[in-house]
RNA sequence: GCCGGAGUAGCUCAGCUGGUAGAGCGCCUCUCUUGUAAAGAGGAUGCCAGGGGUUCGAGUCCCCUCUCCGGCUCCA
């Protein structure tokens, strides 16, 4: 048989050769270094045979950035830290272990907790099989010989592994230890110039809290010391753009546990907040909403009729009064109804659209809350849009496009996402067939690449999600735009139709940045700290020289008005002074001093990038760095 | 809610095996009046998260609670 090789030269092979057969006759070399072999451009076990006329690369330890080949590097790896785990704790019982993506881990059933202490000790084990050398073979067998063989080993996790694992069973085994797995693996654990583990954690088995609580080693492997280091100088990098810390140093929010999961917004982080809310009001009068205020406690009879007592009542404050309980919304959906239904509608009234910014608490549980980004405290940029059948898909058009103006407005990466109808759903499937090819078809017209999770809308609806990560690589939802056809009519919305019949409305409910809390929060890590001029909150800082320019200083600030200028008069050196600016990240210092004047001001923009411009110029540049005044007025693209 | 870790000055952190608390930055005062990332000198600052216990004596050891951190689960 033959395969034919990345520069298009076909290999002649005996009939069953195996990956690795095929890179020996290539070279040694190339055997020795190979770790997988792409067929078709998937990653397939150098030990399986390869296929006439199938198409092979060959990725070797040299790959060392390449994902597939960290895949099995960290694949292998995670077998030796199970090796090293049984051989240490005797009596363990051993779950799962696959590559992730900046690593591996492997869950582990200990007979006795362990701590952070002992991973020393197993790291060190794992060092001592990679140096003293492991080579994985791999055998398939039949199912039941692997149950038979791994209830022997009293491995009850893989025997309930291999009853759900679906076609061959393989066995990889390395050393003395041998475990159910699919591949890929190394030929040998020499590539491995680099294992660390990197934290502890609780995980349920399968997923599933219902189940027994297994203890999570994670890990990571490179092919180098030098690959190992600059991930860790990475991680330590991002941690310095992490929200939590710059909030504080940038004295934008903080914490405090009187009020978990609340941040105290500090001028500073509120004027960033303001031109949020200042950006929000100016695009929804553009795009045709109107701005509402509801209550924000309600009688638990509408959360009853909501159907959030029933299925989202955990995470509400309640406040008990007399002889009847009031709930503090966690969610605007029900007040924009009630709004709604208080009238009697017509179609003409159609596509009717709600703003509402107001503040919704949602008592999360213990455990979960981070920084801004999952507060208790949840101000929404919240809209409901009330339609009928035939407006849903330029709505959602409308809010797919708003929402990718927002997140151009910022240079932020975000992915869309589709969810479709759950197992657990009301409503026709021709009712589904529609709304999901609504929404498919609002994001093929605005053009925007996005991925379908299968099953993960919401009873009532389908649903397309805005996905961001944080510095650290942890994914966040921001905006949703989701269809809803069950709660307006629980509610009572309705209005007369053309045909003078009654009809429930369609409603989107949509919000773009998600909350201000975690869009704040994801905009500090996406920046930084170093904000855009237009939200920076002081833009412009004026150091006077000596004594003798503070006056002229502070004619210069209030000649610099509207944006938000600072005079910094204080007795530190011009030096100081200046480096205080560059540490709060304030877009531009004025030097002003004896050569300074309107007609020449010496500006330093954060970073150290000089010029000097008449103060004419000077605002000219400056009304370009604002969205609005440059000329970006918004506009729906169609 | 679960597993593991941590809470010391406004911030970042030190405080070994128990003997009553420290540094840098920041803050305050004074001197200097500054030219593009740190002038100099002096000073103040703590319920050592909260509560209970062991001890002659607890920041340090034990127990409980709260909060935070890393995960899991959850997340309309």
């Amino acid at each position: 048989m033959k395969v034919v090789l990345p520069d298009n030269a076909e290999l002649e092979l005996p009939e069953g050769a195996s990956g690795l057969d095929a890179a020996r006759a290539i070279g040694p070399k190339l055997a020795e270094q190979a770790v997988l072999v792409e067929v078709d451009g998937k990653p397939r076990d150098l030990r399986l045979p390869l296929a006439n006329g199938e198409r092979v690369r060959f990725l070797t330890t040299r790959d060392s950035s390449d994902p597939a080949a960290l895949y099995v590097l960290r694949h292998s790896s995670a077998h030796l830290l199970a090796e090293a785990v049984r051989r240490l704790y005797p009596g363990v019982k051993i779950a799962i272990g696959p590559p992730i993506e900046n690593g591996f881990y492997y869950d582990f059933d200990f007979p006795e907790p362990i701590s952070e202490s002992d991973l020393e000790r197993i790291e060190e084990e794992v060092r001592r099989e990679i140096a003293e050398g492991r080579e994985w073979s791999r055998e398939e067998i039949a199912r039941d010989d692997a149950v038979k063989r791994f209830e022997a080993e009293d491995e009850p996790y893989k025997v309930e592994l291999v009853d759900t694992a679906e076609g061959d069973i393989s066995l990889y085994t390395q050393g003395d230890f041998t475990d159910l797995c699919r591949g890929l693996h190394l030929q040998n654990a020499r590539p491995i110039k680099a294992f660390k583990l990197t934290g502890l954690a609780g995980a349920y088995w399968r997923g599933d809290e219902r189940n027994r609580q297994l203890t999570r080693i994670y890990g990571t492997a490179f092919y180098s010391q030098a690959d190992l280091d600059a991930y860790l100088e990475r991680l330590e990098q991002a941690r310095a753009r992490d929200h939590r810390r710059l909030g504080v140093q940038l004295d934008l929010f903080h914490l405090d546990e009187i009020s978990p999961g609340s941040p105290f917004w500090h001028p500073k982080g509120a004027v960033i907040w303001n031109e949020l809310e200042a950006m929000r009001r100016r695009e929804n009068a553009a795009r045709g909403y109107s701005e509402v205020r509801t209550p924000l406690i309600f009688d638990k009879a509408l959360w009853e009729r909501s159907g959030h007592w029933e299925k989202f009542r955990e995470n509400m404050f309640l406040i008990p009064e007399d002889d009847h309980i009031f709930a503090i919304k966690p969610m605007n959906c029900p007040g924009h109804m009630m709004l709604f239904a208080q009238q009697l509608r017509s179609y003409r009234e159609l596509p009717l659209r709600y703003a509402e910014a107001a503040p919704l608490h949602r008592n999360e549980r213990a455990g979960t809350l981070h920084g801004l980004t999952r507060v208790r405290i949840v101000t929404q940029d919240d809209a409901h849009i009330f339609c009928t059948r035939e407006q849903i898909e330029d709505e959602i058009f409308g809010c797919l496009d708003y929402a990718k103006f927002v997140y151009d407005l910022f240079g932020l990466e975000s992915s869309f996402e589709l969810s479709t109808r759950p197992e657990n759903r009301l409503g026709a499937d021709e009712e589904w067939d529609f709304t999901e090819a609504a929404l498919q078809a609002a994001l093929e017209r605005r053009g925007l690449e996005f991925s379908v999770n299968e099953g993960d809308g919401a009873f009532y609806g389908p649903k397309i999600d805005l996905h961001m990560r944080d510095s650290l690589g942890r994914a966040w939802q921001m905006g949703t735009v989701q269809l809803d056809a069950l709660t307006p009519a629980r509610i009572g919305c309705s209005y007369v139709g053309a045909d003078n019949a009654e009809h429930v409305p369609y409603v989107i409910h949509r919000a773009l940045m998600g909350s201000f809390e975690r869009f704040i929060g994801i905009l500090t890590e996406h920046y930084a700290g170093a904000f855009p001029f237009w939200i920076a909150p002081v833009q412009i800082r004026v150091l006077p020289v000596g004594e003798s320019h503070r006056d002229a200083a502070h004619e210069l600030a209030a000649g610099l008005a509207p944006y938000r200028v600072e005079v910094d008069a204080s007795d530190d050196t011009v030096g100081k002074r200046i480096r205080n600016a560059e540490v709060e990240k304030i877009p531009f210092v004025l030097v002003y001093g004896d050569k300074e004047s309107e007609d020449a001001l010496a500006i330093r923009e954060h970073g150290g990038l000089k010029d000097t411009l008449s103060l004419q110029e000077f605002r000219a540049k400056l009304a370009t760095l604002v969205p609005w005044q440059a000329g970006a007025e918004p506009s729906l693209t169609s």
